[in-house]
DNA sequence: CGATAAAATGATCAGTGTTCAATAATTAAA
DNA sequence: TTTAATTATTGAACACTGATCATTTTATCG
């Protein structure tokens, strides 16, 4: 067949992440079949290849979705918390309430690496460092006057404090470890580094 | 055939760890192949399946090892830096310096997860556990008296937040964001919650 | 209506985990 | 020693996977 009058190109491209974000979160990424994805839209397996190029970029755009999905409810979080909140406990909460609920699409996020010597292209990279220049923001927020010069490095580093805990919280490490409030874990390590 | 006299089962057992293991390492979890592993030890793909029941008993048997490779080099880096040491420090560092050396085995801890409903077989928890217990004796020599009972909630924190700064070092987020010292970042925060 | 370009197909290939009847080797019994 | 029972090992077969690409279908346009 060729172009078919029923869907463009963009509106193809949409329904092929929307069906893999939607099997991304129910299977997780082990058990994720671009056939499958392919069947469910009704299109066959050579057009996702035709479409994203190859395996890797059909993830990477699924995974795309997830990291905006992500971003965007992080966002609402905050613009209900108002600017006279615990912005960051508010952000903390978000990020474990997101990761909790699409656990599967959340860990696809680092279940999937791209070959070593490919870089993350330029369009994934912006979600990540927009979400990043997020949690900037809210620490420059809370950070005193004269730290302001630390919020970049401790922006990083409290996001990674958090993702540690979040996927400890998700793996079943916690669980084995009798951790029972890794949120509230992971919310002292943050304000103890405010504080200082 | 039947039983080969030039191997006992716990000798095969063994010889398919010790190779899965390597190729663990040298292709990581998501190239890894179990009929691979069957050729290099000249068994049949069966011969595995035989041995360890199915694919999951024999990935969380290497990635066992790796635990059990991981705890040994804790031991033996704390044992060289002897009592006087920052010891805390120390097994920040070899739990990096491990990590970065075994990427591939080290990532695959986390790749690989059983289905949710399938419980950790007890001789892996012991191993995590293990560990755990490693951390918790560090903590408590450097937490003051009036402090022993955090011990254990903030040894589980610790650790899950040098994981979230090591796992963001190997998978790229660090680089990404312009961090060039996590170790650093990490044993900082590490610093700040045992200071408080 | 052609002719041209674009889109979609799906058989084909090489690989995976998994199963299990058949077979081979070892051991135990007669 | 010969036979029977037990144990270990095999690998073809099955149902999948990602990947490729010559072929076919559809749409567009002169």
């Amino acid at each position: 067949m060729g172009r078919r009058s029923d869907h463009s190109r963009a509106e193809l491209r949409e329904m092929i992440i929307t069906e893999g974000h939607r099997q991304m979160q129910e299977v997780g990424f082990a058990r994720f079949s671009a056939r499958e994805v392919a069947k469910r839209i009704g299109y066959s397996i050579g057009t996702l290849y035709n479409v994203f190029g190859n395996y890797d970029g059909m993830i990477l755009a699924i995974n795309g979705r997830t990291l905006d999905s992500w971003r965007g409810f992080l966002d609402s979080q905050l613009a209900k918390a108002g600017p006279d909140a615990d912005r960051l406990k508010c952000a903390i909460d978000a990020y474990f309430e997101f990761a909790i609920a699409h656990r599967h699409a959340w860990a696809a996020l680092y279940d999937f690496r791209l070959p070593e010597e490919v870089p993350l292209p330029e369009f994934y990279q912006d979600k990540i460092t927009g979400i990043m220049d997020l949690v900037v923001r809210e620490v420059a927020l809370v950070l005193p006057p004269d730290r302001q010069d630390e919020a970049v490095p401790l922006a990083r580093s409290l996001l990674a404090t958090v993702h540690g805990h979040c996927a400890f919280t998700l793996n079943g490490t916690f669980a084995l470890l009798g951790e029972t409030d890794p949120l509230a874990a992971a919310l002292q390590r943050v304000n103890e580094a405010l504080a200082r």
